[in-house]
DNA sequence: ATTAAACTATGATCTATATCACATTTTTTA
DNA sequence: TAAAAAATGTGATATAGATCATAGTTTAAT
């Protein structure tokens, strides 16, 4: 983790729907309680189970979200920026309650709870924007939950594999960010049935592999295979 | 259902944590935009897919907020008073993205969606109410989220058993809620699975069943059973 | 440049739970 | 109170994907 110190929100360019609603004073409040830090690939951003005072804004790169479970570590989703992540936590008992992950050099600002807290009380546009961000986040998550439990594993690296062309890279062609095991902690699979599952789309001609670079040449088909499971 | 018609949020017993917060000005805006109903068993509180204007609060009874999935209905999870649900609703499209029935006699007020934004503008304690118990909410999917993911169905069962009886009824006998093809619903398995997984409880004496009764007798095995998957 | 470590590939086998099929019981409706 | 509908119980069978095993490949470290 680079720390490049003080942060100014005020000519920040890559501002919050939130933040965008603060007056000067209270970007002021903000600035002085906001500090930047830069994650390299694999840098653990905050740890499930470790004490926290502080919200984490992910300004560029790609976050994993990730939490225990009984038997194994698990993939809750993954983050484009920009996004709040780890508000949960602003509750009581301070903890978190997942781990954030980098999967490539990100860029965050960490905001101190209490400055958070003051900002929804002073403020309620920004209380607002934060609750919507909140409530999105909540929906999106019940989606991918239940595609999760009712697709099968073609279905739900269909829709991983369309969600980072589509929503992360903008693309068709990409990196493959997460190695096969972390692709199966995200759609709940094991290393081999991902390899599998990958090598029999290749097969079938729907995406083409080179290296970690995929390219999605039957984009139409992969939505025919998300959705029917 | 039932509509009893205006209520009085200033002599009401069961206020949520947020409305507690309130000022009296801000009691009178609840009290005049805000409407109670009685839902019988399963009646629809509301509809997934339905335009709403309205933000429910559980007052009492009991509520399985469920979804349409790719291949059938998915009970996201059992909500017991006092609770607000539906509060994502109040995002953009004011579509309903679940929907809500009631699974015993239940008593519900609605609150006009304007009204609580107006709120959360107003009462910045208000609004942090609101987002504390969003991300308790989130919290708790996460947990179970990742519970259904990895345990078998005999750790799933345990949980929901262990959860209806410490969480909802609070008491270690209770008539089960749920029909078997619902409780499948909510633990992702068959009404046959559900059925031949409580008979194995039963034959091994965990649980004893009467009709709908259901008494844990050997909690301590259910927490195991529970943890081990 | 060389060794070690992490990652990917692929076959063989196993297993939890879905699916199908039908019987019985309970609840609801007429 | 009878008839219909919904819910439950249980066996036989099928299957998606896990697990185990082993090898090859790429990436990182010394």
């Amino acid at each position: 983790m680079d720390l490049p110190g003080q942060v100014n929100c005020e000519t920040c360019r890559i501002r919050s729907c939130a933040v965008e609603v603060l007056d000067q004073q209270e970007l002021d409040i903000l600035k002085t309680n906001c500090a930047g830090a830069v994650f390299d690939k694999n840098e653990r951003i905050f740890q499930q189970g470790s004490l926290s005072s502080n919200i984490a804004y992910v300004k560029t790169g790609l976050v994993k979200i990730h939490k225990n479970g009984p038997s194994k570590d698990q993939i809750l989703k993954l983050v484009k920026p920009p996004r709040f992540i780890g508000i949960p936590t602003v509750l009581g008992d301070k903890v978190n309650h997942y781990s954030a992950t980098a999967l490539m050099p990100t860029t965050v600002c960490f905001i101190i709870t209490g400055t958070f807290k003051t900002l929804i009380m002073r403020n309620g546009k920004f209380a607002n924007e934060v609750i919507n961000s909140i409530c999105q986040d909540e929906l999106t998550f019940y989606d991918r939950s239940i595609n999760q439990m009712q697709k099968q594993i073609h279905g739900r690296l269909a829709d991983a594999l369309l969600f980072l062309a589509d929503d992360i890279f903008a693309c068709d062609t990409f990196d493959l960010p997460l190695a096969h095991s972390d692709l199966g902690d995200y759609i709940h699979a094991t290393r081999e049935s991902v390899t599998r599952a990958l090598g029999r789309l290749k097969a079938d001609g729907l995406i083409k592999v080179k290296g970690r670079s995929i390219s999605l040449v039957e984009k139409e088909m992969l939505r025919k295979i998300s959705k029917l499971g």
